[in-house]
DNA sequence: CCACTATATTTGCCTGAGCGAATATAGGGG
DNA sequence: CCCCTATATTCGCTCAGGCAAATATAGTGG
């Protein structure tokens, strides 16, 4: 169990909360993350490798794949962070755009 | 309304989860906090300006003694970090003991 | 005016962690 | 076996921000 310092610490990045705030919709590949942050792929790895050190994300590998997942929340910290998300979804415009262009390319199944 | 990671990083050090927490009980002094903290009076007042300029904490100043309490939240979020401190409490000893001590030392009146 | 107390800030140093660019690894398909 | 795609890691750089020690500021009481 991490220290509550080192879990805030992990949610202290806009690319961090992006990535985190997608997740809760779901397992993603990191070429959907790439694709919907529309940033640099060793970006969103750096930050994907972070949040698994942190214990916030689980990873499994499908072949060529490796999906990411939000890893199960024993403490309640942990979990009133994730919900945490909710409100920043409000604050933040750039995550709610996130979600949406998610939702839209769910559809056309570019990978995977 | 300062973004939502600058409010996740003003959380995401041990020393200021603890005034914050401290700072919950109701409006203190430096010499207090340095006090109950057990740090030293510069670290303390560091992380008091930190966490003032974050929006976090209002001081305003008695005489000699400055006192600080936990602003206004007007923000979801601030609300939220401020309620997951009641989480931190259960995981981190140190911030009980720090209660306990504020709680024994606020019948002896040592200073303001 | 002086001394003392409470608080804040500066200085110098060091580490964590962000970034882009380049490179490494690993699996799948020809 | 070779190439292509997906992902991870390394390198070099920069900056925020942590620390201790010293110093500055400001108010209070003699």
């Amino acid at each position: 169990m991490p220290a509550p310092e080192t879990l805030f610490r992990a949610f202290s990045d806009p690319t961090r909360l992006r990535i985190l705030s997608l997740l809760r919709t779901g397992e993603l590949c990191v070429c959907d993350l790439v694709r919907v942050l529309d940033l640099p792929q060793p970006k969103v790895s750096r930050h994907l490798a972070y949040l698994r050190r942190a214990g916030l994300v689980l990873a499994h590998k499908d072949g060529l794949w490796m999906h990411y997942h939000l890893a199960p929340a024993p403490g309640k910290l942990h979990r009133h962070l994730l919900a945490s998300l909710d409100a920043c979804l409000e604050h933040a415009p750039a995550l709610r755009r996130d979600a949406a262009l998610l939702r839209r390319s769910r559809n056309r199944l570019n990978c995977c």
